[in-house]
DNA sequence: TATACATATGAATGAGTACTCAAGTGTTCA
DNA sequence: TGAACACTTGAGTACTCATTCATATGTATA
């Protein structure tokens, strides 16, 4: 006969029924917690924690973004393109060179509370 | 006759080459900057995400957070896994239950830093 | 107008990865 | 001791995505 019943709720939770209850309760509505992720996600690229990293230096063209970074400018392009879509970035055109910079005074403060966690725990 | 020669270097970073050069030796290291995209994409995944904010809320165990966010204890537990070894979180052993907790109160500082720009970047 | 330059973009590919499933370990308790 | 429980783990799969390649767009310049 059919022993193995798929379990909805394991005992633990009900055990700690008040804390779970708790945080349930105060968690941030799942939009935000989705939209938090797709912006750590951003962050979480070498290529682009690269060219934030620069861009919060100077405002940089692709060309020169490809120089700093060794590597080609399709690559550094398709990486503004997704910065520039969840505006971590900005560009402005002169001629034929497209300036690209920081669209946010936090991307800098993100970034710098990410470092001081590295570099704590390499001790 | 062979025509097309691979650019090693646009004429722009020539233009250029005082602030490029600048920002090439502020640049920190190589490893730093793979240290902190591998922290960030730690962060950049709705489940871990989800996780971590549970965390710093109170620490519980597998089975809860499974409750919680309503999956596998199986898939909880892989992602717990990769956030342990990167120190992002620690567990206690209580019998037969897990309980993790963070390990870091740059999580939290991280997390929230985040979340402030997602609020600003609706409006 | 033709050419070079700076950039953008679409398709293809290869690498990475989140989850599932099945099986395992270790603990408690009847 | 054995059954239930909490959790872990390895393999497999489906999916995402960063880069490359080829090509397209737009601008300046000779």
């Amino acid at each position: 006969m059919g022993k193995k019943i798929e379990k909805i709720r394991c005992d633990c939770t009900v055990i700690h029924e008040d804390i779970v209850n708790k945080v349930k309760i105060l968690m941030p509505e799942e939009d935000s917690l989705l939209d938090l992720a797709e912006l750590f996600k951003l962050f979480g690229d070498p290529t682009r924690i690269k060219i934030l990293w620069a861009l919060s230096e100077s405002e940089m063209c692709v060309c020169d973004l490809a120089f700093l970074l060794n590597m080609t400018q399709s690559a550094i392009s398709h990486q503004l393109r997704l910065l520039k879509q969840s505006r971590l970035v900005k560009n402005r055109k002169e001629g034929k060179v497209v300036f690209y910079s920081l669209d946010d005074e936090h991307v800098k403060r993100i970034f710098d509370q990410g470092m001081i966690h590295v570099k704590e725990k390499l001790m």
